[in-house]
DNA sequence: ACCGGGTGTGTACGAACGTCCACATCTTGT
DNA sequence: ACAAGATGTGGACGTTCGTACACACCCGGT
């Protein structure tokens, strides 16, 4: 990813902070949660992240690869949530609670990191380049799934927790926690 | 082209046919399917449609309200799929089969709909101004559903639906048609 | 026959965009 | 101390955008 990893020990100092680049990908995050990706330039992103508009190009070959590398960024933030509430789990039944939980806090809680979900899934539904973000963050949660579950009911309980996220981001309609671990209950009874 | 013979109102004839509003709705799916809504200018629906810039503005009041009409279109053509499909199931039986069916062909069969799905998606996380129109679509799938199935059952299933296409969508794996089989009998069976 | 208003269009305009590059500024080796 | 190279920047350029408006066109009424 990062091109220019430092050739160690002799060479030191940026002129200025070395966290620029990753100051520039946070801000970019940020543009796109408030002004969508449709919405998001080089110009807004420098603004958010205080660097000069010349900074953009000098750090990311384009829009695009910033893009690629914020979401790869965020993907990873969520997905490593995930796989510490799941591995945290001891049993089936904490599993299970872990499960609801994920839903109904980290999924429902957060408006921010359902937008740039979306984003990212409409991103990565037109262009192939993305895919590799959401097949990884996918395969992550998988994995952390089948600790405690069989590889079918993980995937029921991977589009179970996916349709919830939709819903609850895109229904007027409101959702009664119960149900989330009804459905759970039921998905994971084999 | 096409001169039109208008039925009998006392207004006859628009310089141009009536459809051109209808076109370029069209078109703009067209554009947004292949570009994306960032992607999705006047100009690019304009050509598409084959009709003037000036047209734009004069049919539609900006970007926006296009949009809005487009992914209406869209919503209400999809939802009345899934409605016939689900009206047709005379038992619960075959309205499991049906549901299935819906996953595997109506949603896995289009990669255009899927685009144009995630784009709506996305444009309602954000703006609730849109959310009248997903929150209409998933009211009639769900009244759909419960002609046959129970609401809590209905709400799972929902969200199921969802998820498996989001997955699908965005996931490497390649699914197998029998897991959405058994994924829809745990649900569905009480 | 011709006029008046409704219908539709070509085009110009200012704003915002991504990219590029000459140059300013700093670091390092000598 | 200074040259040379690395690092970072400001602003100009050409493109594309949405919008607006003056005007062409057509039709029904007189």
């Amino acid at each position: 990813m990062t091109s220019d990893d430092r050739p160690a020990g002799t060479r030191r100092g940026r002129r200025n902070d070395p966290e620029r680049r990753g100051r520039i990908i946070d801000a970019c995050l940020t543009v796109i949660a408030r002004e969508g990706v449709a919405g998001t330039s080089h110009r807004k992103v420098a603004a958010e992240a205080d660097v000069p508009l010349g900074a953009m190009t000098y750090y990311f070959d384009g829009m695009d690869a910033l893009l690629h590398e914020a979401f790869t960024r965020f993907a990873t933030s969520i997905s490593a949530r995930f796989e510490a509430r799941m591995t945290a789990a001891v049993d089936v039944q904490s599993a299970r609670a872990a499960v609801v939980a994920i839903i109904l806090e980290d999924v429902f809680g957060d408006d921010r990191d359902l937008v740039l979900s979306h984003e990212l899934y409409t991103l990565a539904a037109r262009e192939p380049r993305f895919r590799t973000i959401t097949s990884a963050w996918m395969a992550r949660s998988r994995a952390a799934l089948e600790l405690h579950f069989d590889p079918e009911t993980t995937r029921m309980l991977d589009a179970l927790i996916e349709g919830v996220t939709i819903h609850r981001a895109l229904d007027a309609e409101p959702r009664d926690p119960r149900e989330v671990e009804l459905a759970v209950t039921r998905i994971t009874r084999t």
